[in-house]
DNA sequence: AGCTGTGAATGACTTCACAGCA
DNA sequence: TGCTGTGAAGTCATTCACAGCT
């Protein structure tokens, strides 16, 4: 009533509402308009009990005997992401992954836009990706302000990595997506958050490596 | 001595394995020939006490007094995680992401190769990717077997996927490595890990969402 | 009757702190 | 003396189980 819920939200609860948003869109999609957080559960791969503590972080946003309301909960979801409105990104690296990056519209229609794509390479500074034009990495405190970035996102090779995530943090930058497979050093206060193609596949190699020296065993 | 290692490893663990290869291969590269905990720890981004008891789940490979020896520890991990051997991976789904990770070959010097890459679409079918030429996703039985293969990679849109990994599971992979932003439905004793890049950022929009209505509140 | 919201119980992971070996 | 290896303690996350609302 008096005091607005601010709770400290778990971690773990963070990294699934991307997840309950996407069910609920699809959800909202089919034309249901009511969900159970059974329904919800199935749809998000988790069970039951997880749905209802995650979302009570938040509120109590389902009706008793009936379930959630989908558009509202949908709302209610998209406020807490930041999802109300649009989220300007800077890349820097223009390699493979940078510019596919650049041009995969996957991410405008979930609310972030890729506003400019950055390189220390001189020859590559002036071509077009897109419908950008791949920047000095020099302006990065330039381009953050003029287009009020406040993410940032790593596609260099590991070695230059550490140093792009110092311009960031120097230009203001406070959200990082590494791609880099690097481990990034930065002041408290700034979030990084790795995505490593390699060690995925690692992970999965590790239990695939597991089970068949269980197999072996069996025998 | 008589029963080999072979106790329960956290998720958690396994996870920072690889961080740990790429750190000592770093150390490896630098000359370095003895690391303590302390040290792998400031390289890994975590503190001592976790990978001591990481490392310890293996073995004991360090010596008291001394720390660890790089090549010799180096060697034990790439040894746990499978990457004595190389793993043959297929990608299903030849759109822009597809295409990227099987011409990026950032992967075979970590023990993983793309040797096959399939799509749905007809007008796809034959033509190349790399050196691969892109083949009928209904030919994934033919596929795996003749390359051997244990790992999918599904880069299909939402849509497919499902329909994808069912196949893959048909074929029999056990282990999946989901771009598609979609929950899979897998049987017990299959692995899917899902590598959603909107949902990192939507994760960091939470966090920078949240430090702006804090900062808000303080003034 | 059905389903949420949530304390209490359990389980997973991390950190502490130190015995014990080189 | 210095650093590992590991029980014990502490923290974080999940699941249970049920009171309480519709």
């Amino acid at each position: 009533m008096s005091s607005p819920r601010r709770r400290v939200i778990p971690e773990a609860t963070i990294a699934r509402l991307p997840i309950y948003q996407r069910c609920l869109l699809e959800l909202e999609a089919g034309g249901r308009t009511k969900a159970s957080s059974e329904q919800l559960a199935e749809l998000a791969g988790v069970n039951g009990a997880k749905v209802r503590k995650d979302l009570s972080y938040f509120g109590t946003y389902g009706t008793r005997g009936v379930g959630y309301d989908v558009p509202h909960l949908l709302h209610e979801i998209r406020r807490e992401l930041g999802m109300t409105h649009d989220w300007p990104c800077v890349i820097v690296g223009a390699g493979n992954l940078g510019t596919a990056l650049a041009k995969f519209g996957g991410f405008t229609d979930r609310g972030f836009s890729v506003v400019a794509i950055m390189d220390v390479d001189e020859s590559k500074v002036g071509q077009k990706v897109g419908a950008l034009t791949i920047r000095h990495e020099d302006d990065l405190a330039d381009v953050v302000a003029e287009l009020d970035i406040s993410i940032g996102i790593i596609t260099t090779t590991a070695g230059a990595a550490q140093d792009v995530a110092d311009q960031m943090v120097e230009v203001g930058i406070r959200s990082i997506l590494n791609f880099a497979p690097a481990t990034l050093d930065v002041p408290f206060g700034v979030l990084v958050r790795d995505v490593d193609v390699a060690i995925e596949l690692q992970i999965l190699a590790f239990h695939e490596e597991r089970r068949v020296l269980s197999e072996a065993e069996i025998v």
